[in-house]
DNA sequence: CGCCAGGCCTGCACGC
DNA sequence: TGCGTGCAGGCCTGGC
C-alpha cells in the first residue's frame, strides 16, 4: 500500500519520537521479510543514538550512529510508535525499543517489507544507489522527465511507476496524476512533448502533496504512526473508480492493465 | 474456490 | 558481444 506519501505520513510521525533517543533493544519475532532480517542486528543497534529518520523513495533511513536501519513497508506494512509491553500481534514482526520505555513496531502481514542495516552510507546501499530523481525536491520537472524519456519505448505510466526514474510513485499515485494532468496513461513516453511534461510534473508533486496533506490513503490496513488512518482516498479521482463517473466529465471510468498493474483513466479527459 | 491487492527484485528474451 | 529495455514470475496474507 505505501507510496511515497504514506512512507513520509510515517517518516514525520516517527521522527519526534526517535530522534535523540538511544536503542535500548532490538525483537525480531519473525526474520521473514521481503529479505531475511540480519541477526547481528540485536547485538549492532543497542545502545546507538538516533540522529534522525529520512525518506528516499519508499524507504526510511534510520540514522543510527554509525549505521543506518533501512525500513521499507512493502505492500501491507506500518510503523507505530506504541507504549513498552504492548502486546504483539499476529502480523508484528519487528520491534525497535527506545531508551524512554516506548517502541518502534513493524506490522506487516505480506511480509514484502523490509528491514535492512547497513554500517556504510545508507544512500550506496545496492536497493537505493539506483533509485530515480525525488518528485517532491526542486530537480524534479517537465525538462527532467522529457530528458529521461526520450529513448523510452514504455508508456508514461510505466515509466511513473519505475523507481528508477522517479522514486516512490506508485499505481495510485501514477494513476492519479496522470488523471490530473488529463494524459492517457498508454501514451508512449517519448510521444509526450516538454509543455505537456510540465504539465505532468506539476501534477505529481501537486498529487503527492494533497495526499501527504491529507494522511495518505488508507485502503485496508495502513495507518499513521500514531495509529490513525490516511483519508486521501476520499479524494481519488480514478484509482478504484472503474466504471463510476468522471468527477469532471460524468463518463465512466475505464480499467485496464499495464504491467500486471491496473490502470483507471478518464477516456473523455485523458487524451 | 479463484482472483485481486498499495512493491519491487530477479531472470529471461529481445533488438540495436 | 554488450547494453538498455521490457515482460513475467515470485515472494506472502487476507478479503471478497
Amino acid at each position: 500500500m505505501p507510496e511515497l506519501p504514506e512512507v513520509e505520513i510515517t517518516r514525520r510521525g516517527l521522527e519526534p519520537h526517535l530522534t535523540g533517543r538511544r536503542v535500548a533493544g532490538v525483537t525480531v519475532r519473525n526474520p521473514n521479510l521481503r529479505w531475511p532480517v540480519a541477526p547481528e542486528l540485536s547485538a549492532r543497534l543497542p545502545g546507538r543514538l538516533v540522529r534522525g529518520v529520512s525518506r528516499r523513495g519508499k524507504y526510511l533511513l534510520v540514522d543510527c550512529s554509525g549505521g543506518w536501519l533501512i525500513l521499507h513497508l512493502g505492500m501491507s506494512g506500518s510503523l507505530r510508535i506504541l507504549p513498552a509491553a504492548s502486546p504483539p500481534g499476529k502480523h508484528d514482526h519487528f520491534d525497535l525499543a527506545l531508551d524512554d520505555g516506548t517502541l518502534l513496531r513493524l506490522r506487516d502481514p505480506r511480509r514484502f517489507g523490509a528491514v535492512l542495516w547497513t554500517e556504510t552510507d545508507a544512500l550506496r546501499h545496492p536497493l537505493l544507489a539506483g533509485l530515480g530523481i525525488e518528485p517532491l525536491s526542486p530537480e524534479f520537472g517537465g525538462d527532467w522527465i522529457y530528458r529521461q524519456t526520450r529513448a523510452r519505448t514504455a508508456s508514461i505510466k510505466q515509466v511513473l511507476m519505475d523507481g528508477r526514474v522517479v522514486a516512490g510513485v506508485g499505481n495510485i499515485y501514477a494513476n492519479e496524476a496522470l488523471f490530473r494532468a488529463g494524459i492517457r496513461p498508454q501514451t508512449p513516453a517519448r510521444r509526450i512533448g516538454r509543455k505537456r511534461y510540465g504539465i505532468l510534473a506539476d501534477a505529481v508533486r501537486e498529487t503527492l502533496r494533497l495526499a501527504i496533506a491529507a494522511g495518505g490513503s488508507t485502503l485496508r490496513d495502513f495507518v499513521g504512526s500514531d495509529g490513525a488512518p490516511g483519508y486521501f482516498q476520499q479524494q481519488y479521482g480514478v484509482y478504484g473508480r472503474a466504471g463510476l463517473p468522471c468527477p469532471h466529465c460524468g463518463r465512466p471510468i475505464a480499467e485496464v492493465r499495464q504491467g500486471q498493474r491496473s490502470t483507471c483513466y478518464c477516456p473523455r479527459c485523458q487524451t
